[in-house]
DNA sequence: TCGATAAGTCAACAAGTGATGACTTATGCT
DNA sequence: AGCATAAGTCATCACTTGTTGACTTATCGA
C-alpha cells in the first residue's frame, strides 16, 4: 500500500513547511499545534526544531515571500506605470492571488490571522510599508502622498482582509475582473486630491 | 494603605470586563489567561467563571457593542444623506474612536487582533456586513451596491487595520480631518461606477 | 447577636504546550 | 559486508492552559 518511505531530509523539510503554511493559513498561529503540523506532513513532531529551530522560526519560513520587482520597490528607473496600474497590479497579486501551497492565500492575509502577536504585527508592517507602499508614495505625488498610498494600502489589505478572513458575501466572491473599475477609479480620485499639486 | 475592599458583585464584574476589554485589545484572545485579567482586575481568576461562564463568552462580553442608530441599520425611513456622509461617519465612529475603556480602540478592531479565531471571524462578518453596510449599498444604488458597499467596508476596516494593528506611520499619526477629505473622494468616485445607473 | 446567604479564595485536575536529549534505524560509502 | 553518519523516533520534562468543586469569609436582615 503505502511504501516504506524513503528518508530524504530536504523532503521532510518541504513537506514540513508545506504543511505549517496550510495550517497557519487556517488556524493562525495560536491555533496550530507543532504536533498538528507534524501529523500533517506525516513525520515526527521533534524534526521541525531538529529543521527549523522553533516554532516561531517555522512560522516565519512559512509566511516568507518576495516581494516581486516592480511591485514594490522600484529596481530600475520609472517604468511609468501609473498608479491605478500599480494597485491593479498590486490586488490581482495580494487579494486575489491563487497559492495552493500556501492555502490559497497570499502569506500577508496568512498573517492577518495571527495578527495578536507583536512580532508578527511588525512583519506585517515592514512588508506592507516598505515592500509594497514603498514607491507607490513618489508615483503618488503631492506632499500627502504617503497618507494617500497608505489609503490605497488600506484599501487593498481590506479587501484581501474581508475576502479571506472575514469573508464577506460579494468580495468573497468576486473576480478579479469585477473588482478591477472600481479600484481603478478609487485610486484616480485619490489623485484628484493632491493636497499641493 | 488598601482599604480592605468591600464585596461588591457588580464592581467586580465590571473590573473584570474592564480589565479583560484591555487585555484582550492589547494581546488578542489567545495571547490573554484567564488569571492575567483577573491580576489586572485585582480579584480572583475563577470568579470570570462565576460570572461569565468561561473565558470565551467574557471575551464575547468584552467585544460587544451596540451599532448606534443611523450608521448601521436605518430605523426610520430614508434620512436622504450622502454615501460619502455615512461613509464618513462610519470612519469617524470605527476608525479613529476614542474608546478607553476598549484600550482606546473599537471592538471591530480589537476583534481583528483574535481574527484566527473562527467565531470571532464570524461575528466580525456579521457585525460589520449586517451591522454596518446593510443599508449602505441601497443607499449606493446599481447593480453591484452590494459589491461597492463592501468596496467602502474594506476602506474603512483596512483604515482601522493598517492605524491600529499594523500600525503604518502616516495613518497611525493622521487624524480624521486629515482623511476626510480623501474618504470622500473615494467613496464619491465609486458612484460614479454604478454598472447600471 | 446570630445565622443564612452571597462573595470571594484555594488547591488541584486534566489536557495540552513547546522543547530537549538519548535512543534506534536506515542509508550509502568503502 | 560492515560501519560511520545522517534521519527519524520515543519518552519525557517543565510549564501553562481553562475549568471545577469544596472551602472560607464577609455582609446584612431578623
Amino acid at each position: 500500500m503505502s511504501e516504506p518511505k524513503r528518508r530524504d531530509k530536504a523532503a521532510t523539510r518541504a513537506a514540513l513547511l508545506e504543511a505549517a503554511r496550510r495550517r497557519f493559513a487556517e488556524h493562525g498561529f495560536d491555533g496550530t499545534g507543532v504536533r498538528d503540523i507534524a501529523a500533517d506532513a506525516g513525520v515526527d513532531a521533534t524534526l521541525i526544531f531538529r529543521y527549523f529551530g522553533s516554532k516561531q522560526a517555522l512560522f516565519e519560513a512559512a509566511v516568507r515571500v518576495e516581494v516581486p520587482e516592480g511591485l514594490g520597490r522600484q529596481v530600475g528607473d520609472e517604468q511609468a506605470a501609473s498608479p491605478e496600474a500599480l494597485a491593479e497590479a498590486l490586488v490581482r497579486e495580494v487579494v486575489f492571488a491563487d497559492r495552493p501551497e500556501h492555502g490559497g492565500e497570499h502569506p500577508l492575509l496568512v498573517m492577518l490571522r495571527s495578527a495578536g502577536r507583536p512580532e508578527v504585527r511588525a512583519r506585517l508592517r515592514e512588508e506592507v510599508c516598505e515592500g509594497y507602499l514603498a514607491d507607490f508614495a513618489e508615483r503618488l505625488g503631492g506632499d500627502d502622498a504617503e497618507l494617500r498610498a497608505e489609503l490605497v494600502g488600506a484599501l487593498l489589505i481590506g479587501m484581501g482582509l474581508m475576502r479571506s478572513v472575514i469573508g464577506s458575501p460579494e468580495l468573497s466572491r468576486a473576480s478579479f475582473e469585477q473588482t478591477r473599475g472600481l479600484v481603478r477609479a478609487m485610486v484616480a480620485a485619490l489623485e484628484g486630491e493632491k493636497s499641493q499639486g
